[in-house]
DNA sequence: CATTTCCGTAAGTCATGGCTTACTAATAGC
DNA sequence: GCTATTAGTAAGCCATGACTTACGGAAATG
């Protein structure tokens, strides 16, 4: 249940700012706060919770902490995504080819 | 900004129950409600959410409406997520491969 | 038309969580 | 040892949202 936390984490917007000012690689906490509309504290708190949702590592480097992103969070987000792929799809194109996208006609077969 | 909606609607476990429950094809409210631990309207709710996040679409047979899944959601995560294997973990790589002290050398090499 | 199903909406309650401003802790340099 | 940087924690405030019950509306059935 590990992509539980990894969706919560990533649904905040702020969070998802921070999450993504590390695809450039490692950065420290006051660097990835800086230009942010939020205080120092509050990324932090984000850090922390995408650190438990394995979205990304920290280590440290004298008085500062750089974080960088964890491919474990990413890993299980992609997973249960792809969970969706196998079965539902098959059902789901049944439906989608019978006339999809807006109204239209509707037949669904079953008629009784 | 699509993919923000569908993270903000899986972030909730039971509005990821209600998804789960598409999963082999298409059924209707109440069904997808028997067995739940809420209300029906409660369902509902949640199913209007996931349909603004275009993970679900919806249709009517009668009296009652199918849900199905929707694939615009969840390619939008998807490709989302697929966003941070590119320039990522090139220099995340860097750090792991520097002295990350259990992670093996990643490797990885044609994932996109 | 009246009734029965099935479903969405309204309104209100209550917990969660994101933010702020302190304050505390750890490392580096003088 | 003292001071400066850099970050995490604590406490409190307030908006958001997940849930409930009650109600309203559309389609089938008699």
């Amino acid at each position: 249940m590990t992509y539980g936390n990894a969706f919560i984490a990533l649904a905040d917007p702020t969070r998802r700012s921070v999450f993504e000012r590390l695809r450039g690689g490692p950065r420290a906490v006051g660097d990835i706060a800086e230009g942010l509309p939020v205080s120092r504290p509050a990324v932090s708190q984000h850090l922390k919770v995408l650190k438990e949702a394995r979205l990304v590592t920290a280590y440290r480097d004298g008085t500062r902490q750089f974080y960088a992103i964890d491919t474990h969070g990413l890993n299980a987000l992609r997973a249960y995504l792809d969970s969706f792929w196998g079965g539902a799809l098959g059902a789901f194109k049944t439906y989608a080819e019978r006339g999809a996208p807006k109204a239209r006609a509707r037949r669904k077969g079953s008629r009784r």
